[in-house]
DNA sequence: AACCCTA
């Protein structure tokens, strides 16, 4: 501004200071923003625009899980993923909903795994109430098959989660994602814990076992969940050290010290 | 158990 007031000392026009003004902030960035912003092609069509649409057989049980309390599971996954998801009513004499996704195929792809994952959680949780006892507990330990096959009926699903992370989605809630597909998808860590003391050595073990055979393709996923995954395993290992202590019954209570909490 | 959304 000061600038402003010398320059017009010296007579330069106002249409030159307006020219070097916006050269100034061109060079400073802040203009190409805009056109870059534009990815749209004249022909308005862009790759991140097609839209093609997928329907899903959802049983009647399971709605409710994806759906959620006052929809609000159902509108995380449709702003987490950008895709516009229809449920259709109750078909009559068919215990099956119907779910129509639609948008990019990355938003499509994210939002068919999201809806996968809360399929598996509610089946999962299911099993665990109509099992009552902790024995049956150890059982599920020993049938982990399911959620992975199922998950990798998808192509990639973590990829696609890469790939649609520059695009447009609020990225509210990454905690709901990984955890529970790392869980399904690795299953070994949970028979190393199974060993009663040393909680801390196991923890850092398991941590180390998850870690190693991570997919090569997604960097920035892997080096954002692996901090969750020493989570999971660090409390995964109290609890099965709290299920062996209680398993061993009240022969040596002192050991509880040896407990974090 | 949850019942949303958009036509």
């Amino acid at each position: 501004m000061l600038t402003y007031a010398v320059q017009s000392h010296y007579g330069i026009p106002h249409s030159e200071l307006a020219k070097l003004h916006q050269l100034s902030m061109q060079q400073q960035g802040l203009a190409p923003i805009s056109q870059s912003a534009a990815q749209v092609l004249p022909g308005g069509l862009d790759a991140n625009s097609q839209t093609t649409s997928q329907e899903l057989l959802i049983p009647n049980d399971l709605i409710g899980s994806i759906i959620g309390r006052q929809g609000t599971k159902i509108n995380e996954i449709r702003q987490v993923s950008g895709a516009q998801i229809k449920i259709g009513s109750q078909i009559d004499s068919t215990s099956d909903r119907h779910v129509t996704i639609t948008g990019t195929p990355i938003a499509i792809n994210l939002a068919q795994y999201l809806i996968t994952s809360c399929l598996e959680t509610a089946k999962s949780t299911a099993q665990s109430s109509s099992m009552p006892s902790p024995v049956d507990l150890t059982m599920s330990f020993t049938q982990p098959a399911p959620p992975a096959s199922a998950s990798s009926s998808s192509s990639s699903p973590l990829a696609a989660m890469g790939a649609a992370l520059p695009h447009a989605p609020i990225l509210g809630a990454p905690y709901a994602l990984p955890l529970s597909s790392l869980l399904g998808m690795k299953s070994i860590p949970y028979l190393a814990l199974s060993t009663p003391p040393a909680s801390a050595a196991a923890a850092a073990a398991a941590a180390a076992a998850i870690g190693a055979p991570m997919l090569p393709g997604s960097m920035q996923t892997a080096a954002t969940a692996v901090p969750v995954q020493a989570h999971a395993a660090a409390a995964l290992a109290s609890y099965t050290a709290k299920i062996s202590s209680s398993a061993n019954g009240m022969k040596k209570p002192e050991r509880q010290k040896f407990a974090p909490y």
